[in-house]
DNA sequence: CGGAGGTTCAGATATGTCGA
DNA sequence: GTCGACATATCTGAACCTCC
């Protein structure tokens, strides 16, 4: 696998995106503690309340359509492409689903969303050690299946976005 | 029995240090 | 002072196990 192709980890805490510092600093992406059910980032972060940023549950995501991470830029209302479902795809989604939060194969439900299992050990990892990302860019990094590792904070903020919960199924 | 969450392992890349 | 090589640390993704 060719992963962590570009780790910016920390070196790159100094542009915008201050989601990130070694985990001292003031945590825009804290989960832990107020992460009651999910997790408030920052203010850069603001994911709606894990019920609104989910349009409810998991938006099947179409496995066409659901492209969200086409570009992430889009991390805006992507999530609304889902919506429409029809109860004929269900099944076929059901064996193809892709990941909402970067458009890969997804390995089921996860934290509340089907995901693939890069990003719910991702997203995980991010809750469960509380781990700050910080944004090179404009924290509009695109989300997909071969950029994912770009930007984490991006990455996170999209799991968020899509409505991963750290409780998942609660 | 099936689904979801959690834990563990191996692989790959980035960063840092030392030597020539 | 610069360049290259080597070693170490961190992160990712997949697989497996456990619990509800």
């Amino acid at each position: 696998m060719a992963m962590v192709a570009w780790r910016n980890t920390e070196g790159v805490g100094d542009t915008q995106g201050t989601l990130s510092s070694p985990v001292s600093q003031v945590a825009p992406l804290s989960l832990p503690g107020e992460l009651t059910g999910h997790m408030n980032p920052a203010p850069s972060l603001e994911i709606p309340p894990a019920g609104a940023a989910a349009p409810q549950g998991a938006p099947p995501p179409n496995p066409s359509s659901t492209t969200t991470a086409s570009t992430a830029t889009n991390n805006n209302n992507n999530t609304t492409s889902s919506s429409s479902s029809s109860s004929s795809m269900d099944k076929h989604q059901s064996q193809q689903i892709e990941c909402i939060v970067c458009g890969d194969k997804s390995s089921g439900k996860h934290y509340g969303q089907f995901t693939c299992e890069g990003c719910k050990s991702f997203f995980k990892r991010s809750v469960r050690r509380n781990l700050n990302y910080t944004c090179r860019a404009n924290r509009n990094c695109p989300v997909d299946q071969h950029h994912r590792n770009q930007c984490q904070y991006c990455r996170l903020k999209k799991c968020l976005k899509v409505g991963m919960r750290r409780e998942g199924t609660s």
